[in-house]
DNA sequence: ACTTGGCACTCAGGAACACAGAGTGCTAGA
DNA sequence: TCTAGCACTCTGTGTTCCTGAGTGCCAAGT
């Protein structure tokens, strides 16, 4: 049913209308892309292509533009994923090596992502849930309250404040400190509830109150907060692109952290760090946007997601090369460290 | 030269061109607001308005425009801060009032003030200058390693980690700690830098190298960072709002730290609280906008700025009762807390 | 001296219309 | 199966005309 030359004249199509931004006739495509047939046979070639769904034309006597499957069938089968120029490369690390912690290294990410791109980029945080911890600090605020800082192995720092239910004096508190430690250090993140779930009855029954507050603030802190940060940048790029749906509903969902983490998505357990792409219609929470994510992380610890959000046209090939180098460099940044 | 009633012919144009958007021309004028007299009265006084450039005409044959002067003009002399109403009061305080650390303090009043006022919402961190030191502390990570994190008396947790220039052992880590923290404790972040100053000297000669490192991230992060975070919301606001300048320089502007900055300017040495408002070509930074600012903390504590910026075309009355309420209730909550 | 009614004037925005140009589908021939 | 030619269908643009809102000014009224 499509011949090699059909195929040829999509990614033809496409190729153009994302380039120039019109709707591409026989006539321009013939000539701009050897294809050696006339404008009369790449005529029945995109009759066919509309038939089955690929392109469609805005009016009557217009010329051809992609259909969301159209797009589909390019980023499957008519295109390969565009590796980033030396220069490029070189850029993102030493931007990305310059980081000092964790935010920062966020923060330098989606901002590169975002310039690469010309799209909004978007990074989640990476999940406590696979991280371990790497200490339990309380500082002592005051009579009655206490600072609880979580660090964890990825960088993150986590802190709440706790109000005692009762004054407990600094030497219980550095006591507690260091049975929790001790029962903590280096574990995983998930198994801290069974871990410290019996941990009130080996403490004297004098401070279990006070203990037992504390474990729930750290359960909530792992709970709550264990997927939900994420930040975007790069919503200038939002001003020129048209979507099919207003900008002003592409700017809110950037602002709520629950639909940005639908958009992105989630990673695939066979395949983590295969590339997702989400084509107009086809991403059920942003009609009109298209979403290409990907799970960053080394190897087996897959730490989140980051992606790029932008307009059903755009150019697939150098966004999804550009999102998957800055995967794989955030990566390494941060298995390093 | 400008009596009683121009004057209010000016505070009539500007109510009537802040809610319908449209030149307003004399005679809507004279009828909706019960000025007394007739249209032809009114168009004099407007002839005499733009002779000195509080209005203007966007064509001949149009109804006239504030210039930036006149709305400078309506909100020193014309117009009062419109006070917020119960229910909008009591939304506020039980909003910000689930807060549950600094972070969630700082991102739920950039949210509220900007839902309030359906402007983008502009909040600055609470400086580290004014702050005091709660709490130094420093955690092995590995045998080179060690995590610095600052605790400060409003909340703010700094954290950096530190590459040792040599293998220090854990006990002598613990030490360090203890006399930073004897050295530090409760003394404001701007008199740190002189009071670690001879620390060095103050140790055991092999451990200098490694203690000059950690001093030098510890003040690093506190000139680095003192006032440079800073975060916005709302920017969905911005889709339905006409501005002179292109949206996307406005959502450029958001996202680079150091204009936001500059657009909340600095607050007055003398009367800290007061409402700052730059309108239009006011605005050096960023033309065609407008902003409305304040600073925040509790009296003789300034802790940072907060504002909105919005088009030139704003309800300035309601917008400043809605900066200063915020203003006020965060003051509060981190006074308490 | 200020206010008012009247009147001529200006100009943006919309409706009606024609037209050029790009692009198509179809058919007949190579 | 491809190609050339041709008639057809649109969109977008430019032109013209017209209406209506709004103004500025002048002369009369208070």
């Amino acid at each position: 049913m499509l011949d090699d030359r059909k195929l040829a004249v999509l990614r033809a199509i496409v190729e153009d209308y994302v380039s120039t931004n019109e709707p591409v006739g026989s006539k321009a495509l013939a000539e701009r892309h050897n294809l050696k047939v006339s404008p009369a046979t790449v005529r029945n070639d995109m009759a066919a292509l509309e038939d089955e769904g690929y392109i469609t034309q805005p009016h009557t006597s217009a010329g051809r533009v992609p259909t969301d499957k159209g797009y589909r069938l390019f980023v499957d089968r008519l295109s390969q994923v565009k590796p980033l120029s030396g220069a490029e490369r070189r850029a993102i690390e030493t931007f990305l090596a310059g980081a000092v912690d964790l935010d920062d290294v966020v923060t330098r990410t989606v901002r590169l992502l975002a310039q690469l791109t010309r799209q909004v980029a978007v990074v989640q945080y990476p999940t406590l849930t696979r991280s371990t911890v790497r200490h339990v600090e309380l500082v002592p605020l005051s009579d009655r309250r206490v600072m609880l800082v979580l660090i964890t192995n990825t960088g993150r720092v986590e802190q709440r404040a706790v109000e005692l239910p009762e004054v407990v004096e600094d030497a219980r508190i550095a006591h507690l400190r260091a049975v929790l430690n001790a029962c903590l250090d280096g574990c995983g993140l998930s198994s801290v509830p069974e871990l410290v779930a019996d941990l009130p009855e080996r403490l004297p029954a004098e401070d279990r109150p006070a203990v037992a507050t504390i474990l729930s603030v750290l359960l909530e802190t792992l709970v709550e907060r264990h997927d939900e940060k994420i930040v975007f940048a790069g919503a200038a790029n939002l001003a020129g692109a048209d979507f099919t749906i207003g900008l002003r509903d592409v700017l809110e969902a950037l602002e709520e952290q629950v639909v940005l983490m639908r958009l992105l998505g989630e990673t695939s357990s066979d395949t983590p760090s295969a590339l997702t792409v989400r084509i107009g219609s086809e991403n059920p929470y942003l009609r009109g946007t298209s979403v290409v994510a990907t799970g960053y992380g080394s190897g087996d610890n897959q730490l989140a997601r980051l992606g790029v959000l932008g307009p059903t046209r755009m150019d697939y090939p150098v966004t999804m090369g550009a999102v998957r180098a800055v995967a794989r460099y955030v990566s390494q940044i941060l298995a390093a460290s």
